[in-house]
DNA sequence: TTCACCACGTA
DNA sequence: CGTACGTGGTGAAT
């Protein structure tokens, strides 16, 4: 059953912030307890299988061998399970050389023995052996929330046997998940109608000579498979238990290991279903309404009386944290190709404020009560057959006072993904019934922000998810899982019925889902909130994360401006190269090939031309056969000289670029600017990632690359603009956290780097350090801060491993401090299970500890990595506040429009140049007190390309 | 239509 | 056998 929850749950959706995989406990837990409020047991005990070799596996040494290894995630769950049982005070059994089902046949036909009815949960069918009048066998059907009773009536239904007939069934058809081959060409069908013939499987032996055909002497054949498969499925009943049936009484739990276990899982909810499970099953105290329930709401109606209504709630509940939940309607239904443009990111189409009610529950994780809400519900959608807002009375409704406590800085909101509300607020007032824009103050969480700072490797952090991991529960709109689905159209349907509008079914169940996301919002924030200060991250959300989504808001809406002359014209000229390149690349295998057009974006078709047709040496594996990137073409072309390989890589360069203008070209918004989307959550290192288009990766490297840049240029009513990176940032927090007195003192020097290192590894002047040289330090300088080897250096500059592990004990020899603080981050990491940024800054690595090396090692290179890369990100969004603050302390038109990790961009008007550049390099170069100076190079032209310096 | 894989652009 | 990302093509599976 474990191993079902396991399968049957997302495990990304279950792990605590340190890693343990928890979706096989939660899934198991909850299981047991939906097995004891349906069948009301008085007695409960749990039997596990052992790693250890069972009869069976002795009888027959290929019993559930070919079994795939049980996943890493899998792993410790177990023994999670048995404390989870422990603290419920059920126990559990395991013997040694038998299996969890002998111990359940036991234990059934123990209590058939003594008179009692007994139910057993397996996800084995073996288990239908021991169905009897008194005996029924839940089996999952599918997941573990299905999981049907199957009596005798059931299994003959099924399979057309009565139940004690089930393993002579299953020893003819064999069992793929134990090893049993059965006889071949007999399934399910066959074998019935043999048993309801004869009887058990020596009945059916016995008569094999009278079974004529194929299956007959298929039978006859495998005779002795089958006796051994009978032998095998056949469950003991008569083990030596080291438990008392008696004594598997179900009790009270032990509260206190149940708090402390559950708070280790995070499990936040199941801890108070286990308790009422348990209460109403000994009859203790009554069951209480679960915390997740969607709080009672009123909907506001559009006109005086909703205003007051809105007036008198928030008199009330405005002072306190209010949940706010806004419905965005906006890019969820724009078709997928549709590009964004100011008033395309999501209209808000109704808001949701949610209050919990002082003297209600206490923190999260010790809740005993249900808490008390309150909630309501404006909606902001033009009613029905009004098209423009005038049809409608803003002043008089619910809209104006909801605006107003939204703009309150003083009034203490918790929301969902701050950035996407302010930008569908922002252009509130082209769609809604208010007629006016939305300004959002405030704001003092946003659990997106809040989870990603407990856990920034989490793939999802989509509500849904958050709401699963940290509540364990879900947006649906009724809490029982099993029921859950259906309800909103149940509820349309009932309202209908009752006579009201589908329009106004529609408006209560968008509320009703809005009430109960803006709740969930609400919780999160009061379980992530203590955890938040546990970490010492309280400063980072409310200073730097919530802060940088609001000036990231603008920056999104202002977008960059492209020059789309040059952008066709690129686009043409790289069109033309590819074709040229790939005429060039047929033609000079055409005699391989007689002609035949290879797909030369295929690595497969490559594969087969260059390793079998041309029978070039093999390259470097991959999963799916031999690499052809652009290393190994070289490797190639070295050695063959052959000029299809040339082509090649002139056709992958050119399709690579043209790829990239084509992607540009499509997300040109309206405006005639790109508006790319910052996700603020996508790194685990704490950096920014750039979507819909990147705009942080277009080539720079190469000369054609660079002419991309050009396209990005200054937009009307502005000058100029203006890029503004740091210069070597990564290496001078190495220098300031290793404490490095050599490398402090190059950078306050102001030396060049790169010349510096090379002059002392090298043990020359400065003057003298080659370019080659100083490029060879140059890439080790970098390598360090990744947890690059010295064969991965040699690689990397094509030199002899011996070379490389010299450069490196040159340069540990000068920059010991260096070396002793890489090895101080990965041992302090493994101590605390996380690593953190000069911010505060966690990144969890909990395979510091695997066992699995390959895990280990690509741990310790995040480890190394993570408080440099962190670091610098931190630094950067600390500039981009002070940058902006600076901007509106001095009332300056100039803005920010890309950040590109150690890169601003920003358009300007003329005469603010000099100002915007002092602001710049000021802001920038103070973002952070480091040992070493920060320095920042400022670039000016009228586009990206021109303003590189 | 979805997914894994490869390849490749940036810092 | 250096980190952190996002995108897009291919080809197999659904």
């Amino acid at each position: 059953m474990a191993f079902r929850a396991f399968y049957a749950l997302p495990v990304d959706n279950f792990a605590t912030d340190t890693g343990q995989h928890t979706n096989a406990v939660y899934g198991f837990t909850t299981m047991l307890l939906t097995m004891i409020r349906q069948q009301k047991p008085t007695h409960v005990a749990v039997a596990f299988d052992l790693d250890t070799p069972t009869f069976r596996s002795e009888e027959y040494t290929e019993y559930k061998a070919g079994r795939s290894k049980t996943p890493e995630e899998f792993h410790g769950q177990i023994n999670l399970i048995i404390k989870v049982m422990e603290a419920m005070n059920i126990p559990t059994v395991s013997v040694d050389g038998f299996e969890a089902d002998d111990i359940v046949a036991t234990f059934a036909a123990q209590a058939e023995a003594a008179g009692w009815d007994t139910r057993v949960v397996s996800g084995d069918r073996d288990a239908f052996q021991l169905i009897t009048e008194q005996t029924t066998v839940l089996y999952p059907k599918k997941g573990v929330s299905d999981i049907p009773p199957m009596d005798a009536a059931a299994i003959i239904e099924k399979y057309g046997v009565a139940p004690e007939r089930y393993p002579d069934l299953a020893a003819l058809v064999g069992e793929t998940a134990d090893n049993l081959p059965g006889v071949p060409g007999v399934g399910p069908k066959t074998a019935a109608k043999w048993i309801n013939l004869y009887g058990t499987v020596e009945d059916v032996l016995e008569h094999a000579d009278e079974i004529k055909g194929k299956a007959g002497q298929s039978l006859r054949d495998h005779a002795d498979d089958v006796r051994r498969n009978r032998r095998l499925n056949h469950l003991l009943r008569d083990m030596e238990l080291p438990v008392a049936l008696e004594a598997t009484e179900l009790t009270h739990p032990d509260h206190e290991q149940v708090e402390e276990l559950f708070d280790a899982l995070q499990f936040n909810t199941v801890r108070q279903r286990l308790f009422d499970t348990l209460a109403e099953r000994l009859g203790g105290e009554p069951e209480s309404a679960p915390v997740e329930a969607t709080p009672e709401f009123t909907v506001l109606t559009p006109d005086a009386a909703g205003a007051a209504a809105l007036e008198s709630f928030l008199s009330e509940h405005a002072a306190n944290l209010m949940g706010v939940h806004v419905v965005l309607d906006g890019p969820a239904i724009l078709p997928k190709r549709k590009i964004p443009a100011p008033g395309d990111y999501g209209v808000a189409i109704g808001a949701a404020l949610v209050a919990e009610v002082s003297g209600g529950a206490g923190t999260a994780g010790t809740n005993t009560g249900q808490a008390a809400k309150a909630a309501v519900y404006v909606d902001l959608w033009l009613p029905s057959g009004s098209t423009s807002p005038e049809d409608t009375t803003p002043d008089a409704g619910p809209g104006r006072v909801l605006a107003a406590y939204l703009a309150e800085a003083g009034h203490p909101k918790a929301i969902y993904d701050l950035k996407a509300v302010a930008k569908s607020l922002s252009a509130a007032g082209h769609r809604t019934a208010l007629g006016t824009d939305l300004v959002l103050a405030g704001v003092v969480d946003d659990v997106l922000l809040s989870a990603y700072l407990i856990q920034p490797d989490r793939r999802s952090y989509g509500l849904d998810a958050l709401v699963q991991t940290y509540l364990q529960s879900t947006l649906e709109m009724e809490d029982d899982p099993t029921q859950a689905g259906d309800q909103l159209e149940l509820d349309l349907d009932s309202a209908v019925e009752a006579g009201a509008s589908s329009e106004g079914a529609a408006l209560q169940a968008r509320a009703a889902a809005s009430v109960r996301a803006g709740w969930m919002v609400r919780r999160l924030s009061e379980v992530f909130s203590p955890a938040l200060i546990e970490r010492g991250a309280q400063q980072l959300l409310l200073d730097l994360e919530i802060p940088l989504a609001e000036v990231m808001v603008d920056m999104e809406l202002a977008g960059i401006a492209v020059d789309r002359p040059v952008l066709d014209g690129l686009f043409a000229d790289f069109t033309e190269r590819m074709e040229a390149a790939q005429e060039s690349a047929w033609a000079s295998v055409s005699e391989v090939t007689g002609g035949e057009k290879v797909n030369l974006g295929s690595p497969k078709q490559l594969q087969a031309l260059l390793f079998e047709k041309l029978d070039m040496p093999k390259t470097r594996k991959t999963k799916t056969g031999y690499s052809t990137d652009v290393d190994s073409l070289n490797d190639l072309l070295n050695q063959t000289q052959h000029p299809f390989l040339e082509n090649l890589m002139l056709h992958r360069d050119a399709t690579k670029l043209r790829q990239t203008v084509e992607g540009l070209r499509d997300t040109v918004a309206e405006d005639g600017r790109i508006h790319t989307t910052y996700s603020q959550t996508a790194a685990a290192t704490g950096r920014l990632s750039s979507l819909h288009p990147n705009l942080q990766n277009i080539p720079v490297r190469t000369e054609a690359g660079r002419k991309i840049r050009d396209v990005f240029v200054v937009g009307e009513g502005y000058g100029t603009l203006l890029t503004a990176d740091y210069s070597q940032i990564e290496m001078r927090i190495m220098a300031h956290l290793s404490e490095d007195e050599a490398l402090i003192q190059a950078f306050r020097d102001g030396e060049d780097l790169h010349r510096f290192v090379g002059a002392q590894v090298f043990g020359v002047d400065p003057a003298d350090v080659s370019g080659e040289m100083r490029a060879k330090v140059k890439a080790m300088s970098y390598g360090l801060a990744y947890g690059l080897s010295s064969f991965g250096l040699s690689k990397q500059l094509q030199i002899p491993v011996d070379e490389a592990r010299g450069l490196m004990k040159g340069y540990f020899d000068r920059f010991g401090a260096v070396r002793d603080y890489l090895k101080d981050v990965v041992s302090q990491a493994r101590q605390d299970g996380f690593t953190a940024t000069i911010k505060g800054r966690r990144r969890y690595l909990p395979d510091l500890n695997s066992d699995n090396r390959q895990l280990r090692d690509m741990a310790e290179r995040a480890a190394l990595n993570a408080p440099i890369q962190g670091s610098a990100a931190d630094i950067i969004k600390q500039a981009m506040l002070d940058v902006q603050l600076a901007i509106n302390e001095q009332g300056l038109r100039s803005r920010m429009l890309l950040q590109v990790h150690d890169e601003l961009i920003l358009e300007v008007p003329d005469d603010e140049l000099e100002a915007a550049t002092a602001l710049l390099e000021d802001k920038m170069g103070h973002a952070a007190q480091l040992t070493v100076p920060l320095d920042v190079n400022v670039g000016v032209g009228r586009s990206w390309h021109d303003a590189a310096h």
